[in-house]
DNA sequence: CTTTAAAGGTATGGCCTTGTACCATTGGAA
DNA sequence: TTCCAATGGTACAAGGCCATACCTTTAAAG
């Protein structure tokens, strides 16, 4: 009855592989419901989909939907607040409104701010950009398979043109934002929650860096052919698209692993 | 004040996205601590990790390891205790160990309960399918174009010649071991970790239906083209090989979405 | 045969999280 | 002006989860 279990423990050692279990032994909750909840509200800020200015959504209707309570939500809603990151009005046509981020010292820093996030994040940072990787390309591909039809295709083509007119300020914001549609239209709500979440933490590090126009311009060209080849319903030529848009951004993150 | 946060819905239905937070406001948690607890080591047995008759870590490593209380942990093992998945026995060498699965009338009701499984499924089958499609083409992709050296590669073709050589009660547990390899392999834990999680709930599926000496040997023939384009260095053939070995798969369990 | 190390089993007190109900504020609608 | 509905603010009790410490069992080692 104990071979066994020595013997599977030797056939791992065997293989190689130093531990088997690493793939689902990982934290069943990463820190307190109140931390994760934080994490999330900030990721609809990152990502842009609550613009500057805007509210969130109600104390109620967020409770429900992130299945917590509102008092929990709450604590996470203070700490937002007493960061600067919010601003809580009462009453009716009250709620919690995004206020713009406090002029930091991160895009002036010159990549100072970007060297730190980056060696912060330490190992994570490869996984994160290749973890993006997988998911982008996939739901490019996804997303061209099934050639998205009238309202979906109408959809795309706005986005895009909107990202096109977009001013630098906006750029990021809307440029998620087309992203995040595709990762939707690929038909995995869970293709798209994954990306949500990787995507938070690379937009909280492209933050750091100054966009230039001809970036803009570069980048927006790409958006046109990818865009094209989702309509097209050319998988590959989406995917190839897809590929050759992130390699720059990954590139340049890279070069900060020192 | 009010006007920013009307024009971003309206902004949203016009764009035909019914729900724009919907990647961002998912559960922060899926039930308990408890419930997610029992998903884990479920995991780890229908993964074919912990293979029948072997026992799981050590209740005091577990619970270390998944960032819980021994106490919560304990409450999970009772579970499937009494659910007849664990034997748990006390004393040194003692531990909680993996017992066969009762012959249920699962292989035996040629599909009825697979139906009902895919069934309760619901609109999650095709987001199961599609996110695992999108993980393991990546995964492969990557694989390949880091080009296991040395002692990954032994071990992969360790794994593949198990894998080769397996009975038809061994196969599934020796399919998903290689499989998970080559997650880990391509470098990204995240991927990896959500591969194993999604892969427990394909076998969940795949233990319903009997497999047949016919089907392994294909499946064996793509093994050993997919394992050759990821030691060559071949991404682009990788891919394509995984792709070729899901279709069946998928397929199959998409034909019971009546 | 005794010892001992490794494993599961138990108990307690405290913090975190929740559900529920109710209060307070606000600006538009009647 | 008055009312009302939507929104944030507060209180309390019950249950979940945790850290810690200690007890019990078992089989190999000496």
């Amino acid at each position: 009855m104990i071979e066994n279990g020595a013997s599977s423990e030797a056939a791992a050692q065997t293989a190689g592989d130093a531990d088997p279990y690493a793939a689902v032994l990982r934290p069943v909750r990463s820190g307190n419901t109140f931390e994760e909840t934080v994490e999330k509200v900030l990721q609809l800020i990152r990502l842009g989909l609550v613009p500057v200015g805007d509210r969130l959504p109600p104390e109620r209707e967020l409770a429900d939907r992130l299945q917590i309570s509102r008092v929990t939500l709450r604590e996470a809603l203070k700490v937002l607040q007493d960061a600067g990151v919010l601003e809580v009005r009462r009453g009716r046509y009250g709620g919690a409104f995004v206020l713009a981020p406090a002029p930091s010292p991160a895009a002036a820093s010159g990549g100072e701010e970007l060297r730190r996030r980056v060696e912060e994040l330490g190992d994570r940072l490869e996984d994160t950009l290749l973890f993006r990787q997988v998911l982008e390309l996939g739901a490019a591909e996804l997303c061209a398979e099934r050639t998205p039809s009238g309202a979906e295709a109408d959809r795309l083509r706005q986005l895009l043109a909107e990202t096109g007119a977009a001013s630098l300020e906006e750029y990021r914001r809307l440029d998620t934002r087309l992203h995040l549609a595709i990762a939707e239209l690929s038909g995995s709500p869970s293709v798209a929650a994954q990306y949500a979440a990787v995507r938070a933490t690379v937009n909280d590090l492209l933050d750091c860096i100054p966009l230039l126009p001809p970036n803009l311009q570069h980048s927006q060209r790409q958006h046109e052919e990818l865009v094209d080849a989702i309509l097209s319903g050319d998988g590959p030529r989406a995917r190839a698209s897809m590929h050759e848009h992130l390699a720059g951004t990954a590139a340049l993150l890279r070069g900060f692993l020192s």
